[in-house]
DNA sequence: TACGGTGACTAAACCGGTTCAGACGACCCC
DNA sequence: GGGGTCGTCTGAACCGGTTTAGTCACCGTA
């Protein structure tokens, strides 16, 4: 019965050189023989020898792992399948680097500073992911300080010393725009994020710019907390005005589903009477009622490859940006002509 | 510029005692003055002293963090707002003990084993929580194997060493049961999870259980893999019979959403033609159309308390079995009486 | 032949905590 | 007054790796 788990002492024991030489061999460092490597790597293996990560850890000054603060209401993140595709991701990177995801969900941005506070302090972390990037974000600078390697989820709208992994979603409103106003929509009403997110400020804007481009007013473009209930809640305003919408352009799926939900209650066919798109393109929106047109943002890709990053700034490489494949649209039963008046 | 962080040797050297003094009076451990302890605590704070969490893992052993591996296909996490309602109270338990998370999503259950193999070999955490229990579950006796904390989310279906936390979900059913029976209803149907899921089982027998009691055939249970797709695919079916059933009981919500659409597709009245029921009471059922009748489980409350009985398991404490509330119904507009023949 | 350089290897320090054996004085008891 | 107990504290070992300084044999060269 050898229960004890070997360590490296074990194996410079049985292998006759020293643990330091044992150290070199095992982390393919120059000074060891090639013999000498041989016998001691077969005699590791031999005796089962893993490395501990504890005391790698505490030598090394490294936690082998990276960090992903998420900070939002818990009833919004139950909602929107973005983050389980993200973590995915994440974890398809991860796993053949012998690393692990230290996932953090807290509901405000105060718990959310302190939460990276906690990580570095308690060494729990080399990096994190910054995702839900906001307008002058801290996170930035409070990285910097702490000393953290980090990526973000998209350009950050100051400057920053980190690269950032993009997948560029304002093609995905434009395509969405410009699907509706091919099919003849003139009044096309937008439902966002919070403008301090970035993303819901950006997909604002490409909102707005291409409905400029159409040559088609932007007055309809309204700010949600990302939740289904502002989603309905902001449907039924626009639907109650006098002159309302033909097409709504929704940020995320969650709440084009709760629009939808809304104006059929309120008489209107989906897509007769209006048409309505999503964003993200989750599965959820192949099983409704009608199926919802969305914009597919291959979040699982994004989340593998700004791990990829991470890790090579936790190394010590150059990292440049990195641009995914942009946001497209998927049409499907939700969008059609706008009604004839 | 004191940059450098201090160690327990500096906090020794300026309160004059030795390393090992400081260590008792940080742990609160016999064997100091109260004076001394008095005068090492507030030299520890003046200097801004923090254990390393490294240094602490190594010789104590410990990883001060507890694991949570998902093994389902990331479409099917991604859909359910189950995982991140369980993830948001496993923090709310975590984060005052100090503790982080590390999670692990994987696609199959060969993987899932690997998972668990590696976050042990690594020392990466003290604990697991077991979720999603199977029929004859492997990793109970893998668990024993490692040596790890566990506790599992419900009773397994064979011994099992670690403390079980519960939430009776056979209650849900039978409410649901009992709401459609009470309503008149004696064609219903089930749509349940895999029978190799232990919660799939149990929820299925307690249907066949309630209508038994009922005294009604329970011919049209049907088994799927939870995903919105096979519960499109079977509600389908279903109605394609000829004598279609006047209400279906779900085991998830997502199921429940695809099936109302496809019911709704094919010319049903939703409750007027068939009423519906989920599982799992996400708030997503109260922005569909109509509103979904579900079965509430407070999942964030049952990763609260696994998380708690976990650690109590891992600091050494005697844990017995933690029973939740019951799983209760919350009517809303999708269950109504059967349609008048 | 003396010398500098190189490759292979060892010994020991180090990372920053925890823990254990033992020293020491104060106190108590018979 | 000698011995035992208790509370307080020290010094050193220990956890299991990484890293640095230094030893030693061997080589080619002037």
């Amino acid at each position: 019965m050898m229960s004890e788990r070997p360590t490296i002492a074990d194996v410079a024991r049985v292998a006759g050189v020293s643990k330091g030489l044992v150290s070199f061999a095992l982390n393919d460092k120059p000074g060891v023989s090639v013999e000498t490597r041989q016998r001691i790597l077969s005699v590791a293996s031999e005796l089962g020898w893993k490395p501990s990560m504890r005391a790698r850890s505490l030598s090394s000054r490294r936690a082998y792992a990276v960090g992903l603060v998420i900070a939002r209401d818990p009833g919004i993140i139950a909602a929107d399948p973005f983050f389980p595709a993200l973590i995915a991701g994440i974890e398809i990177a991860l796993a053949p680097a012998g690393q692990v995801l230290v996932l953090s969900m807290v509901a405000d941005e105060e718990a959310e500073i302190a939460s990276y506070r906690q990580l570095v302090e308690n060494d729990r972390v080399d990096g994190v992911i910054l995702t839900d990037l906001r307008t002058n974000d801290a996170r930035i600078a409070l990285a910097v300080e702490l000393g953290l390697s980090a990526v973000t989820l998209g350009h950050p709208d100051i400057p920053s010393p980190f690269p950032a992994v993009t997948v560029d979603d304002a093609a995905g409103i434009r395509a969405a725009v410009a699907h509706l106003v091919a099919l003849g929509h003139t009044r096309i009403a937008h439902v966002g994020g919070p403008s301090r997110m970035l993303h819901g400020s950006r997909r604002r804007n490409s909102f707005l710019a291409a409905l400029a481009e159409a040559g088609l007013s932007g007055e309809l473009a309204i700010e949600t907390d990302f939740s289904s209930a502002d989603g309905a809640r902001v449907t039924a305003d626009l639907l109650a005005l006098a002159e309302p919408p033909t097409a709504i352009v929704y940020s995320n799926d969650p709440m084009a589903i709760a629009g939808m939900s809304v104006a059929q209650r309120a008489g209107f066919s989906i897509p007769q009477d209006l048409s309505v798109t999503g964003f993200d393109g989750s599965d959820l929106g192949n099983f409704t009622n009608p199926s919802l047109t969305s914009v597919s943002t291959q979040v699982q890709e994004w989340g593998r490859a700004a791990t990829d990053a991470l890790l090579r700034v936790i190394a010590g490489e150059d990292v440049v940006d990195v641009e995914l494949a942009p946001a497209q649209l998927v049409p499907r039963e939700s969008s059609a002509g706008p009604p004839r008046t």
